[in-house]
DNA sequence: TGGCGTGATATCTCTAAACGTATGACGCGA
DNA sequence: TCGCGTCATACGTTTAGAGATATCACGCCA
């Protein structure tokens, strides 16, 4: 790339004069007077080397050297200023890319009005989504390979901000044949003596402990009898009477044959689903979203 | 299209940049200090309106817009360095696209010669080739749609101007059973009796006109028998015996049979190619062909 | 032949910005 | 904690060129 001979003004009166063919009326355009019209040509030509014009009284025309610059000339002032628009719009946050990662389940609640929200807001940027559980979702946003998280519970990373989408209480999730399932909410002490199934802890190191925590405070410590890395897959084990679970509200949307839900007390314990980002990024279309998330809170805690 | 924003010299200054991802290098390749660099990118990026760089020390890097602008910038730096240089070459006369007319009994002499001699020397010069008799040859002169003419005698048309070519001997195209064949030059006045195939007068005017004088000069008026539009068709009516013709020496290479090509006496009498062009016509590639056509005529008029 | 239209020229002003030198701020690693 | 690397800031100089007004040159047509 070497040293650019030319600059886009000229060009520019260039290009008004080849579709005018006439310099008063160009310079009009341009809103100028025509000496300077006159001599930014000229200077232009001097440049070239060669004339761009063919001034006979009464006629101005392209030369065949004119005739080779001019498309030229046009196509980069259009690309400068689609660039230049491109760049104010991504600068501005109202175009680009935004890569989201989110917790499986959060794609049965949050994820869905957020992104609609967002999505009529700025429809000329492009969502990545990325499902990962929380770890890998830490990491993505480490190495810059995603944007902004979705995740249960603050990952409490030094450089990383949070704010809180969506408190949730827990629920206790049963077969539907346990006897608590006859009642609407279950006292979590109740649960002291079931086998649970539970997430592996690594999946969610900080939403396992509030678990284990919840029923601390409720008086035991429960016995795990099975893993598995999936809600889904969590109620399918729970209604195949392998023990029973605590589950955030949301999972409820689950509706799975033989598995109860049931509101638990104390109703103090609940978890949190976050938003995280890079502390300081400076991705308008990060802060963006976040401005997406504080509008929709109120909307889903009552 | 509207009034450019930007300029070029902070746009290449940013594409350098954008390459190096050092303030430091990339002055250095632009070959100005560092602090101008400095300046003009954030001159640039105010005028952009948002960064296009993040400077963490350390650690240079394009923002999203930066992504954005930094292809526009590059594309309208090379289409005007390519527009520039096209610019220039078609200006300087080595490249473009020249319109040459040419009579038809040329393809056969002058014309390959000159073409190659041409090509040689501008290989980037595309050549339209048109094949016109004289009157047309001059109508298209005039509107333009031919730089240049190949014709046989001087046009006489005010704004036009000519150069000979090369000025050739008649011959006398005879049936080869024709008594005056077994000469090896025939004086004109001995073809007084016969019956003539001409081209007609009003494919080329002037060179019609030559050849009735040159036979007024011998002290009689051809009686024309026939008339054909092409030397070919001319020369097949002469082999056909339906008379005998007078044409211009190149006319040798059709060789047909039945048909005897003899010099005539006087040789005074002589017919001139000519190249003709608009008047101050100020596309280089005529002058140019010109040139060729100046030093190329001594090879031929020995 | 004298106006009219068109473009070039002359001259002046003014500003943006290009560039340099000197220096400051700041994080990072020894 | 002290350099060092890196980029920003401050300030002054210089220049290109954009713009204006006034005027000239020239072909054309009534």
């Amino acid at each position: 790339m070497t040293r650019p001979e030319l600059s886009l003004a000229p060009l520019h009166a260039f290009v008004v004069l080849a579709e005018e063919l006439h310099f008063g009326r160009a310079a009009a355009r341009l809103g100028i007077a025509q000496p300077p019209l006159s001599q930014q040509i000229r200077r232009l030509e001097d440049k070239v080397g060669h004339p761009l014009f063919t001034r006979t009284p009464g006629h101005t025309a392209l030369t065949p050297a004119g005739r080779e610059l001019l498309p030229a000339a046009r196509r980069a002032l259009e690309d400068l200023a689609d660039g230049l628009a491109a760049a104010r719009a991504v600068g501005g946050g109202s175009a680009g890319r935004l890569r989201v990662a989110f917790a499986a389940s959060l794609a049965l609640t949050v994820l869905p009005p957020l992104l609609r929200a967002y999505r009529d807001r700025f429809p000329d940027v492009h969502l990545d989504l990325h499902e990962l559980t929380t770890a890998p979702q830490v990491a993505a946003l480490h190495d810059r390979t995603v944007d902004l998280g979705l995740l249960r519970e603050p990952p409490g990373e030094a450089d990383l901000d949070t704010t809180t989408v969506h408190t949730e209480r827990f629920v206790a999730v049963l077969p539907s044949t346990h006897p608590l399932a006859t009642r609407r909410t279950v006292p979590l002490a109740l649960l002291a003596d079931d086998p649970f199934v539970l997430l592996p802890r690594a999946a969610g190191p900080r939403f396992h402990d509030r678990i284990i925590e919840a029923c601390a405070a409720a008086g035991f410590t429960p016995r795990v009898a099975q893993r598995a890395v999936e809600w889904q897959t969590v109620c399918a084990l729970v209604g195949a009477g392998l023990g029973v679970s605590l589950a955030p509200e949301g999972i409820r949307h689950l509706r799975l044959r033989g598995v109860a839900f049931r509101a638990t007390t104390p109703d103090t314990v609940r978890t949190e689903v976050v938003a995280a980002w890079h502390k300081d990024d400076p991705n308008p279309l990060v802060a963006h979203f976040r401005a997406v998330i504080d509008d929709l809170r109120p909307s889903w805690t009552p």
